[in-house]
DNA sequence: CGTACAACCTCTAGCGACTGGAGGTTCAAG
DNA sequence: CTTGAACCTCCAGTCGCTAGAGGTTGTACG
């Protein structure tokens, strides 16, 4: 009733290199091992496995997935934690929009303001050379 | 008339070992030397360097970047290739802003859900944890 | 002209979050 | 019992820097 690394790896998308790899920064416990020393994950580490799967789709740090999933384990505490993680993850998003959106706009600026001449010409290369951005 | 590293840095902004980290990938190429070894920069150099990071506060990758600062260098050619670096890295900016958007909206969405009571009954968790995200 | 010391030099290692390979062992099906 | 896919560990590489050790050079001041 045990899954093999590579059956882990299928069962969550996650690749046996980077599953041996949260094993070994302590993100997942280290499963149990037949006596040839091969890792045998229970439906439990799987579930963890999945879990890390969408919490790192989501975009959350290491450091806050190690967290979130101790916080799962422990059912009967408050979600305040949950809550704060995942707000302070959302405002971070935010920023990562906003500051890509700005350089997009600078982006469509200089592309549109290119006169698809020579490069001695070209409001890219021109600002891209400019004292300040 | 030439820059010692440390003012070549006070002058674009760019770090003393950043600025020979890219030196060693070839990146910028390798500027005179003093008798004792040092480095001495000519303005056409500090004038790269500045181009360099203009371009990586655009978000450039640095393949990029080489290719662009290369393109600058001869003002006749015509400037197709930068508009098409420049677009090809406006969809990837997009493809991010996109990526992220659809990614706070499900973070929006599980603290909203979210009832503040106890982790059994998180809808975060509860999200994390779900076969498919 | 001598000296102090900031700034330079090279080399190496480390970051985060994996990914890939070499070289060797184990499991399980036939 | 044999075969071979899947496993094991360990090490190196990715990207774009950053930091440190330990040693040398440039320059300003007295």
């Amino acid at each position: 009733m045990d899954y093999a690394i590579g059956e882990a790896s299928r069962l969550t998308g996650i690749k046996v290199p980077t599953i041996r790899y949260y094993e070994g920064i302590g993100l997942l416990a280290a499963p149990a091992r037949t006596e040839g020393r091969q890792r045998r994950y229970r439906v439990e580490d799987v579930a963890r496995l999945n879990f890390i799967r969408h919490a790192r789709d989501l975009g959350f740090e290491m450091a806050d997935i190690a967290e979130l999933l101790a916080l799962s384990e422990g059912p009967d505490q408050s979600c305040k934690k949950v809550d704060e993680i995942t707000r302070r993850h959302l405002s971070e998003v935010d920023r990562r929009i906003a500051q890509l959106t700005a350089l997009r706009r600078e982006l469509v600026r200089m592309v549109d303001e290119c006169s698809h001449g020579r490069v001695g010409d070209c409001r890219v290369i021109e600002t891209l050379s400019g004292e300040t951005a």
